[in-house]
RNA sequence: CGGGGUGUAGCUCAGCCUGGUAGAGCAUUAGCUUUGGGAGCUAAGGGUCGCGAGUUCGAAUCCCGCCGCCCCGACCA
């Protein structure tokens, strides 16, 4: 009997909102294709926040903070950016409502001379204050970072994955040249694959995207792509060469050392809640989500097993000394995150609550643990011996001294266990077009489990281009990335037998 | 935005075909029992049946319109 009433093999999409609503991470708000996020949800979002806040100040960037409404006629200015944007662009056009016959509308009387749209990304923006703030080359590089909402009217909404209002971080630089930005470029994308891999233990490809995929105004877009447990990838987080597109479209020049007006080349790259969904997909199980222990808003959990007797008090007593105990120790570079929940529920139900958020460690600690000194927890990652619970009981200072590797030990064995998954199911193995077809076409539902291809190509462009992604489309694929780290040699292109040039991963994808 | 499904208690759903004034299980609350682990018994509370307009003496049920959600497609930094 498992936590969670709906298995992944079951039904992998509806497993995954069962998770979310059962982890008690999210919900549906009444505002169509939002979310409210919840304690379990929001805690991971702020262990990302702070760990990724880290590294992005470390490497240089400050964080400024840009207003939630940009001047319509801003997003306009680069073209590229304007059509891939303008579909899905919720817009601000008066400034005051009335009641009319009853029923409070707009103003027609208050209507905006310039409506505003309300940020997709903030390029726009950012890109016209760049354009005042880099006058010399002096001012470059210039690094920032906001941590921001945005909105995007997406036709077909999932909670953490794809969602009308999302959060996420930004980047934005502006550099001399070119060989500045790209340095910029690939800093963000390793940011990203070795927060990815440390912190949520969730492994990944990171390479560049093919020329139909890049971010709209971009010169090259590069991501970070992740193997979900029914097959498919996800884009975890890109970075973006943006060349001169922003700079020609918004003048931003600087003075160079020769005294020539120069354009500056900027970057942007993000990465956003959809790593909570990454994190679920990744890690989850039967049971629930199992949370990697660096963002478990609560690494362990102390359950006491009250039953309103007088007993209780000496047993929260000895709970709450050892949750103190614990908090003194560090993880992950920062105090353990140890709780005792003393609602007032039953002990059982607490457990398997816990259990289907994922806490990494929880105690259970009965009378008789406290008298003799004990500590009686299981292990997330480890739940079950057969088809009971395993429960592990240590003495007290023993259970305290192996706390830290306990839980470093979980973070290692999640990594190694998605490791392993996105390795054994990255296949080499496809030589023409048909191979495609004999493995992806087998299913015509598209519902069984289907690993990666990494394939040869010819990197074909324009209209060739277009051909090639029909044809992957009829088998449901979109090409991931070309991952860095490519061969010497090259089998032929699997398109069009023409000299391969680059390697691929082709993938189902979210 | 197209195709399909769906919307009834906090959750999962029955009732709809064949109109008669709303049900089950779980959850909640109270009491009693139980206590090394997802407990039992008894009782209670809880629903404008997605919204609106029709047909009818009477609509959860039939008709029309709209909306949300889920799946597929299109779209998707």
């Amino acid at each position: 009997m498992h936590a969670l009433k709906i298995t992944r093999a079951e039904d992998f999409p509806e497993w995954y909102q069962a998770i979310v609503r059962e982890a008690d991470m999210a919900e549906l708000s009444p505002t169509r294709g939002c979310m409210i996020i919840k304690p379990w949800g929001y805690g991971i979002w702020e262990r990302i926040q702070a760990e990724l806040d880290r590294r992005i100040k470390e490497s240089g960037h400050d964080n400024y903070y840009f207003p939630l409404l940009i001047p319509m006629g801003f997003i306009a200015k680069e073209a590229d950016h304007v059509e891939g944007f303008a579909k899905e662009m919720a817009v601000v056009t008066h400034h005051r409502l009335k009641a009319v016959d009853g029923v409070l509308k707009p103003d027609p009387e208050a209507e905006l001379a310039e409506p505003f749209i309300i940020r997709p990304t903030s390029e726009t923006i950012i890109g016209d204050a760049f354009s005042r703030w880099v006058k010399s080359y002096r001012d470059l590089p210039l690094k920032l970072n906001q941590w921001a909402n945005v909105m995007r009217w997406e036709m077909r909404t999932r909670m953490f994955l794809r969602t009308a209002e999302f959060l996420w971080q930004e980047g934005h630089t502006a550099h001399v040249d070119e060989a500045d930005a790209m340095d910029e470029t690939m800093l963000a994308l390793e940011i990203y694959r070795s927060f990815s891999e440390d912190y949520l233990a969730m492994p990944v490809v990171a390479g560049e995207k093919p020329e139909n995929e890049r971010f709209p105004g971009a010169e090259k877009t590069f991501s970070i792509e992740a193997m979900m447990q029914d097959g498919k990838a996800l884009q975890a987080g890109t970075s973006h060469y943006l060349g001169t597109h922003f700079s020609e479209a918004q003048n931003i020049r600087y003075q160079d050392k020769e005294g020539g007006q120069t354009l500056a080349h900027t970057t942007s790259w993000g990465v956003s809640t959809r790593l909570i969904g990454g994190v679920i997909m990744t890690h989850g199980d039967d049971d629930g989500l199992r949370t990697p222990p660096a963002i478990a808003p609560r690494q362990i959990v102390i359950v006491p097993m009250l039953r309103g007797k007088p007993e209780d008090e000496a047993l929260k007593d000895y709970c709450a000394a050892l949750a103190q105990e614990l908090g003194a120790l560090t993880a992950f570079g920062e105090r353990v995150r140890a709780f005792v929940d003393t609602k007032d529920a039953k002990p059982a139900d607490k457990r398997w609550d816990w259990v289907r958020r994922g806490a990494p460690i929880i105690c259970e600690i009965g009378p008789r643990d406290a008298a003799g000194g004990q500590v009686s927890f299981i292990k997330r990652i480890a739940l079950r011996e057969g088809e009971k619970i395993k429960t592990h009981t240590l003495a007290r200072a023993d259970f305290v001294a192996a706390v830290q590797g306990l839980l470093d030990e979980t973070q290692s064995a999640l990594y190694a266990e998605a490791k392993a998954r996105l390795e054994a199911n990255i296949s080499g193995e496809f030589n023409t077009f048909a191979d495609l077809e004999a493995y992806f076409g087998a299913d015509e539902d598209g519902g069984g489990f289907k690993g990666w291809a990494r394939v040869s190509w010819s990197r074909p462009t324009g209209a060739a281009l277009d051909k090639v992604v029909e044809r992957l489309k009829a088998l449901k694929l979109t090409i991931r990335n070309a991952p860095l780290g490519q061969p010497a040699n090259y089998k032929p292109c699997i398109f069009t037998g023409a000299a391969g040039v680059e390697e691929i991963l082709i993938a189902r994808a979210y």
